[in-house]
Order: structure tokens, then sequence, then C-alpha cells
DNA sequence: GTTGAACCTATAGTAACTACAGGTTTTATA
DNA sequence: TATAAAACCTGTAGTTACTATAGGTTCAAC
């Protein structure tokens, strides 16, 4: 076997992934599946590493499978424009902007509970971290 | 039925969530087993609503049912001293502070990608986005 | 040639739902 | 009051993105 070739295990700690792991992305699609020795190992190359960390990376970011799809779409097929991901990025950060919003609020809601707190415990139509989180949505 | 109880049908629409869902929570133990009809409809009350709006918006926000549950003890057990509820309260700003910190880094690394592209009609093997995440980092 | 680590496939388990099947209750209308 | 449709019931299976386990095979070093 080559210096540039090596079997899941190798592959797996390069980039700090289970071995089930990749298994899976195999399952899924986002992975290739590779050539295999004689009886039946995967043989993976740097490229596979290299698209492996994408993944994680991608993953880490928040994307979920089916955008990391879209994502590898556009590095394996031509034709696609670097309008589309960034969309896609921005997306994802309005996404992310949002959820801070909401842990902030929430984090304000239980410093005032921590704050308020003298004894005795709150009843449910009484309670400040309810009503910090019982807000109205249209 | 008096005007503030209600079937299941009418929870889930008025807490935008599904009824299967409803049915899942009480399994899980965070919404209660509620009284039942003669012919055993589950009868909810306003509190229910108000209990199930909590932790649908805690859900949101990226509690787990686990969580979910600890925040729930500030309205059900109300035999807490003022300290030990402070002390929960404390504990989960910890874990709120941790995912916005954690969503800061991301938003942050999604924003850096996003800056350095032009977007629109450029091709794909100039994409910093695609390039930040695919390019080997140390 | 033997051993032990690493690999293989397949299946089951996890969280937090969601969907479906097959049956019962409620309730509005004829 | 009868009936029909909507809403409810329980129980099981499917979803996502893994993770864990079982039982068997291959690799590679001694």
């Amino acid at each position: 076997m080559k210096q540039t070739e090596f079997f899941i295990g190798q592959l797996a700690k390069h980039t700090n992934c289970k071995v089930e792991t990749i298994h899976y992305y195999e399952k899924t699609g986002i992975m290739p599946k590779p050539p295999r020795t004689e009886g039946g190992h995967r043989i993976y190359s740097l490229s596979d590493a290299k698209r492996l960390k994408f993944i994680r990376r991608s993953r880490e970011l928040g994307f979920n499978i089916g955008q990391i799809k879209e994502l590898l779409k556009f590095i394996d097929e031509s034709g696609h424009y670097c309008g589309e991901v960034k969309t896609m990025a921005m997306q994802q950060t309005i996404e992310v902007q949002k959820k801070i919003d909401d842990l902030l609020r929430l984090k304000k809601a239980l410093n005032e509970v921590i704050c308020e707190c003298k004894g005795g415990g709150y009843s449910i139509d009484d309670c400040p971290i309810i009503d910090a989180l019982y807000v109205e949505k249209q």
C-alpha cells in the first residue's frame, strides 16, 4: 500500500471521526464507495481525506447532510456559481443569529430569576422564567 | 366541557405543536397525564397550554428534554429553598452561555468565509467559502 | 503459522419527534 | 335518534446523524 493510500482506521484518525461515521457517510452517499483490497478492506486516498474534512467542518457549522450534499455538488459537478454557495452560507448565519438572540433573551430571563430569588417556589402563574419564555408569536 | 378545558387537538393548535408530539411529551414525563373523559379523551387546561408553550419555546432554544425537566422543576417543585433555585438557575445560565459562545464562534466562522466571497456568477473554483471548508487547515 | 489488531456487515439503540394503521369516541346534522 | 365524519385512542415504525454491539474475516507482524 502506497503512502498516499490508507485504510478506514487511518482516515478516521486523521479526520477525528469514528469509523462507523465514515461507513454511515458512505451509506448516505456523501462519501464515495472506495476501491477495496482483495479481502474487502476499503482503500482511501488523500482526496477522500480532504472530502471528509470538508464534511466534518460543514457539520460543525451546522449544515445537515442534505445541505452538505448540495455543497458537494458545487465541487463534484461543474456549472455551479459562487453566488449559490454564498446564499447558503448567508442563510445559515441568519439561522444562527436567530438562535443567539433567543438564547440571550433566555439568559436575561434566568438572570432576572436569580436576582429576584428570595425564597419559596414560584407557581406556574407567577414564574419569571415561564413569563420570559411565554411569548406569543405570530 | 368548559371554555377553559379542551381536547388535545385544540391544545396542539394553540401551541403550534403536533398531537403526536404532545403524546410524546406525556411519555417522557414533561407533560402531565391529564384527566380523561369517559371515553378516554385527554382533557387539558389553560395551564397545560402555558406549560406546553414553555416546553416548545425551550426546545426552540436548544434545550433537550432533560434540561427542560430541570427548568420545569422551578415550577413543579415548590419545596425548593431559595439557594437551591438560585443554584439551578445559575447552572442553567452557564449552559446557556456555552451555547451562545458556540453559536458566536460558528457565526464568526461563517462570516469570515462569506466576507471573502464575491458571490454572483463567479466560478466555483474561486469560491472562498468552498476553499475555507475544503482546504487543509492547521 | 499463529496471534491480535483492524477490518467487514448487519442490526439495534439514541433523541426528539413524525407518520401511519386500525380501532373508538365525540359531535354535528338529518 | 341515527348516522357519518372528524377527532381521538394506542401502538408501532420511520426519520436524522450518528454510536454501539455482535459475530465473523483479513491484515500484518512475529
